[in-house]
DNA sequence: CTGAAAGCGCTTACAG
DNA sequence: CTGAAAGCGCTTACAG
């Protein structure tokens, strides 16, 4: 393995001076600069990370946390971020897991192994997030977001994006509308439930308590959470879901009965993810600008990894309602958001 | 920041012992090891593992290569990656990018920031793939392999698994074959066209050119390819997928013009990704034990870290052919393979 | 069994 | 502008 040493010696300088030439000094000659670079690449040096990290405190490494992964959500936000970490020339570290996966990442922060940490998948509950926060790590929540701590956060207007929703349901004749929800904890889940419940309010409308499920997030709880309402004796004419893995298994739940999307119910989701669009589905959604998203995620992140202090922010982005054949195609012109 | 030299401090011992302790050395009193796990946990040490890297030189830390990561297998694929690593102790980095993605990894092998690395999505022309192996560096390929390299592989019988399908559609009395196939440069499309192909070949029938085309794996080629397919003169009556991705998207094409799958057309996919099983699609499949594939790469590439020497070998998994509802359900079991 | 010391490969004040 | 030196925080021979 070629270290500075061996580089300095084939230039005929200090090792120093290799350092100097490689970290874009100033104080260096042209003609050094030049016999260093020529003995960099004849020996085919590269430096060697580690050894700068731990002179620089530095790992450009970041790390991301994100449950859930089968979720085709998460690997779009992935995407994003990978892409957006890439240009910034630092490396990204996954923890992904069902269970405790955030442990990892505290556990990173401790060792000195990343130099930040996205969190997209995080609750009030979390335990590493708390610890980062509290131990100073930079570190900002992506996707969710969780009220009251000193951290920046970029979301999307949930509450929006879901009264809205119900805007454009009760516009076009519904009034007997059905929610299935998400876990008590996320914040996406939250915001999206009170959205719901404030557009039906707004409307001057009753709403049937029986009407509301909760998953999990998941198809599986979509699936049956649907099958429940549509055999009610008097089951909703439209229902609205936590997000759209849950609004396509709502739909095969319907299915499942028998029962036609958007003839019998209609069906509306949240996030936009790629199958959203596809004919065996073709739902209606809100987007989120998740590329946009990303880049100020990794901007602000890297910002505080720079230098704390600064107030944190949380930034909310606007969101897009999209109609598509799982409500039966009522224009959405009428509906854009501001 | 608290280091090893607070502790031994603490404790009243000498920064080494600390070191002793902490790695479980035999050469150190009973007496001792209580005073510095208790020096340890009064000051809330964690090792520095960019320093302990830098002696020991292992990072604890795989490098993991994926293209496509929207392509639902892959997230599949990563969480069983994920977990295997975690229990190993192991840091996952990620690599995902559509175009030169894993650019980022031979810069990580050179910067000696990874221990090795896990090539998913990888070809022939990959030249990273081949940098790493002649700096010797540990790697394995996971899923795709390539011929001719002196590198561990592990992929599952996309050959056997091919051909199966065309068994069983012969077997349930269809002639008119189409395909639907990756490009030409990953082994799981090259593999699973010449089991195509074979199995064609095998049971006697003729195969004709204009029933194959070629995708790139996604939904929208899948949708275009069997659009085309529908519209021949003599359209095929069962047509064989590179993969669900492009199975579902050709399951969309054909609804998109009014057919109906499988009463106009029979569809098989290879994955079995978790959609595959929902109502929408009902997709028959093959399946590939991709935990256990995970498992043993993981395992292969920490052998490997370990002491390199060994001869590298191609490690095949069976397949399972899983029948839905896309092929109107005739009986598994009579084609189950060995 | 324990300590003092060397060294992993860099970056960066400090002199000159 | 350049070199000699210190030091990031560990691990591990080497003495004793």
């Amino acid at each position: 393995m070629v270290t500075s040493r061996d580089v300095a010696r084939a230039a005929g300088v200090s090792q120093a001076t290799v350092s100097r030439v490689l970290q874009g000094s100033d104080n260096v000659t042209d003609e050094t600069r030049k016999r260093v670079m020529e003995a960099v690449s004849a020996t085919g040096y590269e430096p060697n990370v580690l050894a700068r990290a731990m002179k620089t405190q530095r790992t450009q490494t970041i790390g991301v946390v994100v449950a859930r992964i089968t979720n085709p959500y998460y690997p779009q936000l992935i995407e994003a971020l990978s892409a957006e970490l890439a240009s910034a020339n630092q490396r990204m570290v996954l923890w992904t897991s069902e269970g405790a996966g955030d442990a990892g990442a505290l556990e990173a922060i401790r060792q000195r192994m990343v130099d930040g940490v996205v969190f997209t998948t995080v609750t009030a509950e979390s335990v590493p997030l708390h610890e980062a926060l509290r131990r100073n790590a930079p570190v900002v929540t992506l996707n969710r977001s969780v009220e009251g701590i000193a951290c920046d956060q970029v979301t999307s207007d949930n509450l929006g994006g879901s009264t809205q929703v119900v805007q454009y349901l009760v516009g076009a004749g519904h009034s007997r509308l059905g929610f299935i929800g998400g876990p008590i904890g996320p914040s996406t889940s939250a915001e999206r439930e009170r959205g719901f419940r404030q557009g039906v309010a707004a409307a001057g409308l009753h709403l049937d308590e029986r009407l509301c499920r909760r998953g999990d997030f998941s198809h599986e709880d979509g699936h049956a959470a649907m099958r429940d309402l549509l055999t009610l004796a008097d089951p909703p004419t439209a229902v609205f879901c936590v997000n759209d893995l849950t609004a396509i298994g709502a739909i095969d739940g319907a299915r499942s009965l028998g029962r036609d999307v958007p003839e019998d119910v209609w069906v509306v989701g949240y996030d936009d993810i790629a199958m959203a669009s596809w004919e065996g589905y073709d739902l209606t959604t809100v987007r989120q600008p998740i590329t946009q998203m990303a880049e100020l995620a990794v901007k602000l992140l890297l910002q505080r990894i720079g230098k704390t202090g600064a107030e944190p922010r949380h930034h909310r982005y606007p969101h897009e309602l999209v109609v598509r054949g799982s409500t039966a195609r009522t224009p959405a012109r009428t509906f854009d958001h501001d």
